[in-house]
DNA sequence: CTGAAAGCGCTTACAG
DNA sequence: CTGAAAGCGCTTACAG
């Protein structure tokens, strides 16, 4: 429950009082205030004289009572608990959302958790937002059914099943997997531990669960490789860990681990140091991860990588496109992951 | 500039819609919408149906025009390129306020840019905002200065200087490294290398910087140590290697590393492996950093760390007691960060 | 080029 | 317990 406020007891100075200042009508300032045509030079010059002596600033509730736009966009996380969010949402996810909207005078919201469909909805319906943008998206999300159903202006960055008519951004999950395999294999590696998503994310048809996982499967079958994976529980440093010692134990022979997460590469490596492997030279690295983080490691990681700045930066300034014309073709674009090499993957001997 | 804006063709159903429908006056539609009393049950039951039946919502700038409050606050960080927010500001900073915002039925506006003064008050006087969280607090901070005297509510997540009657929660850097240097004393080592903020940093008065110079100092002499530091560029891995190489170079009996951050304590650990000291055999590392990550790197990090979810959480928290209970005495909270001894310091040999 | 009038959707006294 | 009236601060036709 919200609490009463206090009264504005010292309430801003309004429209009307730089209208009286200037000697004007309120409309008059209000044109001026929107650069209209048709007013006056002189009258102009006054008008503003006075705006800046009064310290006027338009009240921002009012002029959207009147134009009907919120300014505000929300990027929404699903996620039941806040604390979650560590570790899989990094903050240039945020960041580069907050920039772009900012650049485009657009509040951005950060929304963490659970919403009811009521609640989405409702955030529409209120005014409250004029756009969304959509993360961790499922193949069948029913926010996507939701928003589209209502015509709701919203971006996806990721991807759902039927992407008819829908502006999203995402990363090329399955293609970087099949190109990991393929530069491991090059390298001379023919077995090669896999640690992925959660299977309750791939059962959920969380994307890049489903993706990665179809592109391993292709991966195995054009080298003809025997699977060697887990399915790790979430996407910590301790779940790398423990996926690794269960691999190594039930596969001595592998030379090398791919992993789709930053944090599991680090668990990885904190496995087979455990086991007194050296990496690269025992055992090869490979992660699907973020750029800064690869940097940090030692040994520094191999990783196919993309900047999350860039790819909320975009869905942010889709979604203000999409907004100012509505009429826009919807653009989908698809992010293949670069692939940096660096001291965590080598031949294997 | 922002584009026109299409009419709203099909704007929702308003308040005067359930009015007509139940029967009933708008302010009585309204009273029940704000739980206000004397309304008779049978009434409150006729235009709840109504509202259930038309979907009704209320509209958020309508309300706000009226009440004043814009249900808004503001976490800032300031930047001039939002690119550098990068391994400064983790996600738990942005979360934790994004959930004591939610449960308190405020949103939360994300802010990385450098705001103008004017800038920033008109944020306050258009009603945007009712309260701002600041990040990356100076000790002569301007935003302080600003808001204080313009009486507009906010909360440190820092401290400045005159702290009278200003609501903050910071952490106890200065105390932080007293300790971390005691801790290491105690294992018996008595050349310890120091890599701290950047000077610009410190000369620009951020709160961090000086305070943990100043602790750094009362270490030395508590211990009466030599002084072996560096201050670093910025908070990346690359400085964390290039201040740990001249370190050494400049004093190979260095048999401690303590950093301010845990990006350059990864850096630290990658120069040492460079010049192929074991860590923690041939020379500890203690960081001042972030749990999450101190674990994931191999050795993991003995570090002073606290929960910054935590942190700006009750930040937030108290951001939203302040505009409910303008009159509340200002709260001032100082977090001491809790040392975790993990595999990177050991005693001295 | 400028002003009087109406209205955005809601809430708050003020009368009944 | 409920409604008619006024007003929050602004913008948009509509007349001049």
């Amino acid at each position: 429950m919200i609490k009463g406020k206090p009264k504005n007891l010292k309430q801003g100075v309004t429209i009307a009082d730089v209208a009286k200042a200037a000697g004007v009508s309120v409309p008059t300032v209000s044109r001026i205030l929107n650069n209209k045509e048709y007013v006056a030079e002189e009258t102009r010059d006054r008008v503003n004289q006075a705006i800046k002596q009064l310290g006027y600033v338009p009240h921002f509730q009012a002029r959207q009572l009147r134009g009907g736009a919120s300014q505000t966009l929300a990027l929404h996380y699903p996620v039941e608990s806040p604390h979650l969010v560590r570790g899989v949402v990094e903050t240039p996810y945020i960041t580069g959302a907050a920039a772009a909207a900012g650049e485009h005078d657009y509040f951005l919201n950060f929304l963490v958790s659970q919403l009811t469909p009521d609640t989405l909805l409702n955030m529409f319906r209120s005014n409250q937002i004029d756009g969304m943008m959509l993360l961790q998206v499922r193949l069948d999300d029913w926010r996507v059914d939701l928003l589209r159903e209502n015509e709701h202006p919203f971006v996806m960055i990721g991807r759902c099943a039927d992407l008819q008519g829908l502006t999203f951004i995402d990363l090329d999950f399955e293609s970087a997997i099949i190109s990991a395999f393929s530069h491991l294999v090059e390298l001379g590696h023919r077995e090669i531990g896999f640690l992925t998503y959660p299977e309750s994310w791939r059962n959920s048809k969380l994307g890049p669960a489903v993706r990665s996982f179809e592109g391993y499967e292709h991966a195995l079958h054009q080298h003809k490789l025997h699977p060697h994976y887990r399915e790790v529980a979430f996407s910590s440093v301790e779940d790398g860990i423990s996926g690794t010692h269960e691999l190594l134990d039930e596969n001595p022979q592998l030379t090398a681990i791919v992993t789709c997460n930053h944090m599991v590469a680090a668990g990885s490596m904190k496995a087979l140091a455990q086991r007194g492997y050296r990496v690269p030279e025992d055992c090869s690295v490979l992660a699907i991860g973020f750029g800064e983080f690869a940097n940090g490691t030692t040994p520094s990681l191999t990783a196919f990588e993309w900047s999350s700045y860039e790819v909320s930066y975009r869905a942010t300034l889709m979604m203000t496109e999409k907004l100012n014309e509505p009429l826009l073709p919807a653009q989908q674009i698809l992010v293949k992951p670069k692939l940096i090499v660096r001291e965590s993957t080598q031949a294997a001997t």
